[in-house]
DNA sequence: CTGAAAGCGCTAACAT
DNA sequence: ATGTTAGCGCTTTCAG
């Protein structure tokens, strides 16, 4: 622990017999200044161990070179790729990534969002809550003019931009696979419905249904957590129902495989009499038996898209509050649990 | 964007006709401080909306309040969950957390250090990348005495702690296992022998074998970087052996899920022609079918026990060069892709 | 119990 | 091309 002493520019300057202005520009490489002046700097930098003072030069500049991240659970699939996405580019750019977990509630988004404000990040990057129905947390965001830009579960706001996939129409593309395989009876297990994405992809499994001339039936409508055990549940209430469904579109994976599997258990043929179509395309849908037919999510990009608007603005090259939504990619991907139905002759 | 400007000890000092030097006493409710002087800085703060800038009281302090952590990848299921396990204790304590990914190459190990070093994080958490062989970038953490601690791929440094579960038992117990269940030639598949885990790994099922008095045959070892891909070429390299084995120890789930399927669709029974054996416990080793017996790699709780231990070392609490390593419980979880051995009589 | 004063290390406007 | 100067906002002796 043999705590040496910190360099600073100042013991720069006096050993090179410059001012400390000087040393700070050639530093970072300023080509007002002299090109030797600017090695002679920089080599004795490098020999002396100097590191520049972040504090100092952000308190200075008032700016931190930090991006705030704000989302409702970590330990995700899909969460972890978001991060991994936003890190990639956030790194490149010379910006620190900080981290906090709603764990899914209000009470944590506040204090996370409160947090940021105080430590002064120079943007937020925001997946809401379930439990989120209004933005007046991150109103001194808006008004000290701090970027805020909100990903996957968004709401909208006139100064702040959503990055989204089209959950409307990825539900209802999937709900549509499922009729055009010859599926009528279909049901939707879902999440709270004042989120955003789970919203739309009820409305787009409603659409599909109408397109198809099929009044929704509420039976066939299941609101859970969306959790393993919300699955087996769905399975439990499936069995004991009268008029079974002959499909299910689930809003993730996760859920709709531990209701398939529980379904299997208990003797139903998958897809046969019951076809299964997911949400997210976690690793688990590839793996299990018969392959969930899924909606591609694609995370990683989600995480870049955010983080490289971000910075994008805060560099000046372009702005949030110009374009409104970002909409990715996702598409359906097609396998075993949503066979076409063979049709009784 | 109505830049507001910023409110300072100094805007509540004069409003209050007392010294900065009072309203930074009071702001932290220093007990030296009149209760009612306390009480009238503090709403007095509230009400202008006040808030503390974390850099000018960094520079103060030579204290930045931030932990860095560095990971070869973090999209993984294990990873989230360790970060989802700081970042709960981080908040808790007041402590924020600055990631970044080495994504296993050790050139991005050592900027990410240096980076970290130049942040003058308060501690560092670190999970090796596979080409780590030294640990010289990270000397000027222990020059400085920054407290730097490692956890899950570790390796050993008399100055530093490190978290992580009986990599060398648990392989141990899992190979074990498959003999006791009357597997004799099992192959093992794992990746770069350069990491502890791995190494560790390797050693505990060539100890399982030797105790049955099976001498480990090289045919039986198969190194690769424990994909997917890796499992499903492992699989082909199976099918073209003259002896295949008749279990498969793999050095994680991912690797022997796509390893088992591949043998499955080739028409190989599991687990009567060849069992399995993974690592980690991935939520997908649940859904594959059989379940994969694997090893519970305890994600979240090394997250929070990596975070405590350097946070109560900062706190003076306890020391981290005391302690030189912690195990965390590890076990296996017996399922079906193991079942016992049907001896053909 | 409160205040005065001296920086922490860096940057940027202004001057030379 | 380089130097001077004046802070950024907070903490912490030391003095009263």
């Amino acid at each position: 622990m043999s705590e040496e002493k910190e360099v600073t520019i100042y013991d720069i300057a006096r050993l090179l017999n410059i001012s400390a202005a000087t040393v700070s520009r050639g530093l970072k490489d300023d080509p007002v200044i002299n090109k030797s002046t600017r090695k002679k700097i920089q080599d004795l930098a490098k020999e002396l161990g100097y590191r520049s003072n972040t504090f100092a030069s952000n308190l200075r500049k008032k700016k931190t070179n930090t991006i705030g991240v704000i989302v409702p659970r970590l330990s995700s699939y899909f969460m972890a790729h978001v991060i991994a996405g936003m890190e990639h580019i956030a790194t490149n750019e010379g910006y620190d990534l900080v981290i906090s977990q709603s764990l899914e509630t209000l009470k944590k988004e506040i204090a996370n969002a409160e947090t940021m404000f105080n430590n002064r990040v120079d943007g937020l990057l925001v997946s809401l809550s379930c439990e989120t129905e209004n933005l007046d947390h991150f109103e001194p965001f808006i008004r000290k003019g701090i970027p805020l830009i909100f990903f996957d579960r968004i709401k909208e706001h006139s100064r702040c931009m959503g990055i989204i996939i089209d959950n409307y129409k990825s539900a209802y593309e999937a709900t549509k696979h499922l009729l055009d395989n010859g599926y009528r009876r279909i049901m939707h297990i879902t999440g709270n419905l004042t989120c955003t994405v789970y919203a739309e992809r009820w409305k787009g499994y409603k659409q599909a249904l109408n397109d198809y001339k099929i009044t929704p039936d509420l039976k066939m409508l299941v609101i859970k957590d969306l959790s393993e055990e919300a699955g087996m549940a769905a399975a439990a209430y499936i069995l004991k129902l009268k008029q079974r469904p002959d499909a299910v579109f689930c809003a993730n994976d996760a859920c709709a495989i531990y209701c398939m599997r529980t379904l299997k258990q208990a003797g139903i043929k998958i897809p046969e009499e019951i076809a299964f179509v997911g949400f997210n395309n976690d690793p688990m849908s590839k793996v299990v038996e018969p392959n969930l037919t899924t909606v591609n999510y694609p995370g990683y990009a989600m995480g870049e898209a955010a983080a490289t608007q971000l910075i994008n603005h805060l560099n000046g090259i372009s702005s949030i509050t110009a374009t409104n939504i970002i909409v990715l990619r996702s598409e359906l991907i097609t396998r075993e649990s949503s066979r076409k139905k063979k049709v009784k002759s």
